[in-house]
DNA sequence: TCTGGGGTCCTAGGACCC
DNA sequence: TCTGGGGTCCTAGGACCC
């Protein structure tokens, strides 16, 4: 725990209702509402005016609608949303490079990360911030809170919000913590909060009453531990400014459940080809392909296969998110589907990139299991040899979805049997157990 | 006219390897 | 022959966040 007030966090106010207003003068001063405006839309963001109806975020639009039915009911300019962000997020970085962005309007500050941070200025900077954001950005106001830690941070640009500031003086955290509700703590929601209240605890100062272990037990390891510390005001996560991305997905919720499976085959394939072009856009490939669905009762599942190595290409990710809903009952109909790659890695599987590797320096202490530089993406082609390790560990490659004879040599079988397989034969991929197993093969005519 | 879309993290079980 | 843990990877689901 950092002794001084030095974690910045800034949000802005009913952020997306407020560009709105910005834009369109005829709107100021009134209920705005910003989200889905289709049949099934959610409300994203509400305008002060909109909230004063009991309109909030995560609300369905027909309650919206019958709460605040003179509402201006908007579906949302993401391009305007971007760019007023980009120019608060800049502002931000002015006062130092740690700066995490948790949304287009929320980021954290690490203000200790710039070496000229003076904890006896921090009133003034938060204020020329607050100004500087609305100048910056035709007016949009930003709550602002600071305090030891990002747990406290967050709570802080609550207390005066909006459009205010409060500084959390280093020592008083728990005092403030006490009266407060349990789901002010990071990772309480509604689940949790039922589960604690059961045990009688409703505000954090009844948390304290609680052992860790006792906390583990009701909740589970990771959520016991952390709500232990976090309600005693004990938070060490740091600012992170350079966080990597975990999964990319496309989803989409219908009108009305679709039924029909040829029109879903269709769907699938566009949100797998959507998916594929925003992976390759940032610059991304990924090995785990997920597919999800949802029935008209709202149960979700997900189905999912990992690949043998990762992808960006549409026709591998098509083809897999194809075959994931061919094995998926959509018997009753689906109100929503939805395509995602995980398990990412931020080198581009492309002849240019892959020849720059080869200049690159030989990593040292780097097992020869697999290989040294990215795996190139290639058609199946006669004579391309095809590696396992004595476990199957070994890697095939495929970028197409055809037909491949091969030749394998087996763990029992010097001359293997040959066999024509799909290029995504699950013989082929690494790990497969099949016995025999197959140790290696040649790809024939 | 109930319940978006984009994510993150955690848990738990099974397979597999050592 | 029986017993046994630890670690990793994969899959599925759930809670949570903005």
């Amino acid at each position: 725990m950092r002794p001084t007030a030095s974690i910045l966090h800034l949000d802005l106010d009913a952020f997306f209702a407020s560009v709105e207003q910005r834009d369109k003068p005829s709107l100021r001063g009134k209920p705005v509402i910003v989200g889905g405006i289709g049949q099934r839309g959610v409300v994203s963001t509400a305008s002060y005016e909109a909230r004063r109806y009991g309109v909030r975020s995560a609300m369905s639009m027909a309650e919206a609608r019958s709460r605040c039915p003179h509402a201006a009911f908007l579906s949302g300019r993401f391009d305007a949303y971007r760019a007023a962000s980009a120019v608060v997020m800049e502002r931000l970085r002015s006062l130092s490079p740690a700066v995490e962005p948790l949304s287009l309007d929320e980021a954290f500050v690490d203000l200790a990360a710039d070496p000229e941070f003076d904890p006896d200025t921090v009133p003034e900077l938060v204020d020329r911030l607050r100004r500087d954001v609305a100048e910056l950005t035709g007016g949009l106001t930003a709550s602002v809170g600071v305090a030891t830690s990002k747990l406290m941070a967050k709570i802080a640009t609550e207390i005066d919000k909006p459009d205010g500031s409060f500084i959390v003086a280093p020592g008083t955290e728990r005092d403030l913590l006490e009266p407060m509700p349990v789901t002010v703590i990071a990772g309480v929601g509604p689940a949790t909060a039922a589960r604690l209240h059961h045990v009688g605890v409703t505000r954090v100062g009844d948390v304290w009453r609680h052992s860790e272990a006792e906390l583990i037990d009701l909740l589970g390891q990771a959520a016991g531990a952390s709500l232990h510390r976090l309600s005693r005001g004990i938070d060490d996560r740091a600012v992170s400014s350079h966080r990597e991305n975990k999964s990319v997905s496309t989803e989409d919720t219908f009108e009305t459940d679709i039924v029909d499976r040829a029109e879903l085959g269709l769907i699938c394939d566009a949100l797998a080809r959507r998916t594929a072009e925003r992976l390759r856009k940032a610059g991304l490939s990924g090995r785990t392909v997920t597919l999800k669905v949802r029935y008209h009762d709202f149960t979700t599942h997900t189905r999912s296969t990992t690949l043998p190595g990762p992808t960006d290409q549409s026709r591998l990710i098509v083809a897999t998110a194809r075959r994931l809903l061919d094995a998926t009952d959509t018997g009753g109909g689906l109100r929503l589907l939805g395509v995602g790659v995980s398990g990412l890695a931020d080198w581009v599987q492309d002849d240019l990139f892959a020849e720059e590797a080869d200049d690159a320096p030989e990593p040292l202490e780097q097992e020869p299991r697999l290989p040294a530089d990215p795996p190139r993406a290639h058609e199946w082609s006669p004579g391309m040899d095809v590696h396992h390790d004595e476990y199957g560990d070994g890697w095939v490659w495929g970028r197409g979805l055809g037909l491949v004879t091969v030749r394998f040599e087996t763990r029992h079988t010097p001359v293997g049997p040959v066999r024509t397989l799909r290029a995504d034969d699950p013989a082929l991929t690494p790990g497969h157990r099949e016995s025999p197993s197959p140790v290696a093969g040649t790809v024939e005519e």
